[in-house]
DNA sequence: ATTAAACTAAGGGTATTCCCTTGTTCCAAA
DNA sequence: TTTGGAACAAGGGAATACCCTTAGTTTAAT
């Protein structure tokens, strides 16, 4: 069986000979090329062809989100795997959306790192379970909406206005659903919009849906 | 070493079963107690001491998310185990939220079990990658939305005006923003109204937000 | 029993949205 | 080349939403 050609993308020369010290110890895997940042990348990539990319996210020049958007674009099937810190949580998901095949933690140990080289290579995903729930729970613990949910006390009446309101009803439509008077509804509707600093029924539709006050 | 103690809640008998002669052919499991909805569950749960409560979701009476909401108020450190269909993910961030360890797809292999159980009960947490990424990606299958970006031709224009909209700007600020008058944007509006069976501003943020035609 | 908060409702003024109609421009099919 | 169909633009008028004030009733907590 052929070696795995790997191709390092990371600004760092120690880790890039880390990792290549790290597959050296191990059988199956071939380090092809290297790139110091995503640009430097993008003007490689169209004359060789790794299994895996391992991209960094954090370079000058051009970062690995740049570099992954155009790589995939000239080659859409190209595995990359990424090469994360807890820093970048905020990249994940847009790296996600890009479509590269995993992502691992930088600190993560050799084991892990074959592992996911191996596994991606297969044509299978790798994303650390620990960042996947990062990720979810992430949207929720921000300063802002730990903060709110705490503080923001919607009363019943105020939640079935805005229910009714998610679904696109006018305040007439709320009102007759209700039993009670459209002023009634904009009373309540009014009390929302101070709570959660809105301006009108489209942001608060908004705000309600990012904060997950309603199901959709 | 002591088996692992567990707690079925499941409102399908022979899915009960199946589980536990499953975890029969396995050493070291042992079902304690059985529950057929949430409120069954609810009342034996304070006599009981299961290692790890293998909980439904869709059961009627009550269902997995209250009954686990309540529980957790009671025992805080059950370790509970979400026994999941493809259907009900609007439920998983929910359920992740109040704290359960981990959820699996109910068609998982008596492997894929077994080694749940095992690692939630060591206190670890039992995530399905692929639920994880569905989460993320929020790619609920839609047929609706596939289908509807075929027919659904929206102008660039059209585009920009509903991407405002979509970032709660009133029909004045739209037009302030794209230089033309607050009227133009009315009639674009009207336009993407028409296009998408919508009768208002909050309808068509909806539509678009549902059929992803928007980045939130 | 008193207070505070939530729920209800109304009036009235202003702002915005919605609907219908009228144009112009541009592009592609006949 | 004309012609039909969109995309784009904008006007007037009606409907709705928004904002402010006031105020009675109910409910929960002190």
């Amino acid at each position: 069986m052929n070696s795995i050609a790997v191709f390092i993308v990371d600004d760092h020369k120690l880790f890039r000979e880390g990792i290549k010290f790290a597959l050296s110890k191990k059988e199956g895997f071939e380090v092809i090329e290297e790139a110091s940042n995503g640009s430097e990348f993008i003007e490689k990539i169209p004359f060789v062809d790794p299994d895996v990319v391992l991209m960094d996210i954090d370079m000058p020049i051009m970062n690995g989100f740049e570099a992954t958007k155009l790589a995939l674009q000239q080659k859409p099937h190209l595995k990359i795997l990424v090469l994360s810190m807890h820093a970048d949580q905020g990249h994940y998901l847009k790296m996600i959306e890009l479509g590269v095949k995993g992502f691992i933690l930088k600190d993560s140990g050799a084991d892990v790192l074959t592992n996911a080289i191996s596994e991606v290579s297969k044509g299978n995903n790798f994303f650390s379970q620990e960042l996947l729930m990062n990720i979810i729970l992430k949207k929720h613990d921000n300063p802002t909406g730990a903060a709110l949910s705490e503080k923001l006390k919607i009363s019943t009446r105020e939640y079935h206005v805005l229910e009714l309101l998610c679904q696109a009803n006018t305040n007439q439509q709320i009102a007759d659903k209700l039993f009670i008077s459209s002023k009634t509804v904009e009373g309540h509707k009014t009390q929302l919009m101070l709570k959660t600093g809105t301006q009108n029924s489209v942001a608060l539709v908004l705000f309600a849906i990012k904060n997950q006050l309603i199901n959709l």
